[in-house]
DNA sequence: ACCTGAACACCGTTCAAGT
DNA sequence: ACCTGAACACCGTTCAAGT
């Protein structure tokens, strides 16, 4: 809070005015990354779907965190979700089953981005030397196939 | 950390002789929880696994961001996917192959109970109202199937 | 309406010194 | 080998008071 505020130029109190809290505020930053996500409507692929809000998360930094402390407190503006559950609803899911799936895939993506990142930041403190590959394509390209193929198969049931 | 010393009957600055730091603390406590998991080998089905894995968990309160302390840290003693990918290569999987299907499993699994144990403690506080609905077994369920399907789908290829 | 000053009740961590 | 006492440098948060 004290290091928010210092870079606004203001006492760490002020910040109490805008926001109730620490927990409020980071949700509100979650919030905001979420809202990059792109919104090409129903005719997006799942696929699509999830690379782009992984992508998201990869362009700012703790960003698995803060979205997952932002799903956390609830009631978050943008809720990663909505894309997903619109397309499978639009393939004549059930509201129910494509909430399911979509929450699946959103815990999938989290996760893995959230492994990643932390393995940015202690990679950055020299905690963990460098010599570990890139980043993690392959994982993630096979998890989603998992998935995709997965909701293809209970759809087709 | 006073608040584990308290319980200990000895100062917080004891600590440090057993433990480098809190990080490393809430590392090994979530080791020990992963240490509950069943251990009955290959002929375990995925699905015994997953519900395995997400009932030790559930058994322990804050399990779910411990066990991922746990695993952003690296060098788990009882790594979570290890079962996983016994079963996976069992059956003729690439160890490749099999280890990102169980990660994904795993980062679903953490996701799910995550938000349940997150719930459990707004709950507890008092911010969330008490008419929620009990456990999200539905959703903890199709999403694994989806999950095992998927597998079963690449694994058929 | 928005911010400051100053305080309160905490933190994790270190380290000399004890036994 | 294991722990204490005491300190250091921080935290998030509150609240009267200012403008």
């Amino acid at each position: 809070m004290r290091r928010i505020a210092d870079v606004l130029g203001v006492q760490a109190a002020a910040i109490y005015w805008h926001f109730a809290n620490k927990q409020t505020l980071i949700a509100a930053v979650g919030d905001a990354i979420l809202a990059d996500q792109a919104d090409w409507g129903d005719s997006m692929a799942l696929e699509e779907w999830a690379r782009d809000l992984r992508d998201v998360l990869l362009r700012h930094r703790d960003a698995a965190e803060l979205v997952a402390a932002s799903l956390a407190v609830g009631l978050c503006e943008h809720a990663p979700e909505v894309g997903a559950v619109a397309i499978l609803e639009a393939q004549g899911w059930q509201p129910d089953d494509a909430g399911h799936a979509a929450s699946a895939m959103v815990h999938f993506i989290l996760g893995h981005v959230m492994q990643e990142q932390t393995r940015q930041n202690l990679l950055a403190v020299g905690v963990l030397a460098p010599p570990t590959e890139a980043i993690d394509e392959d994982g993630f390209e096979f998890g989603l196939q998992i998935l995709v193929s997965g909701a293809r198969a209970l759809a087709a049931r």
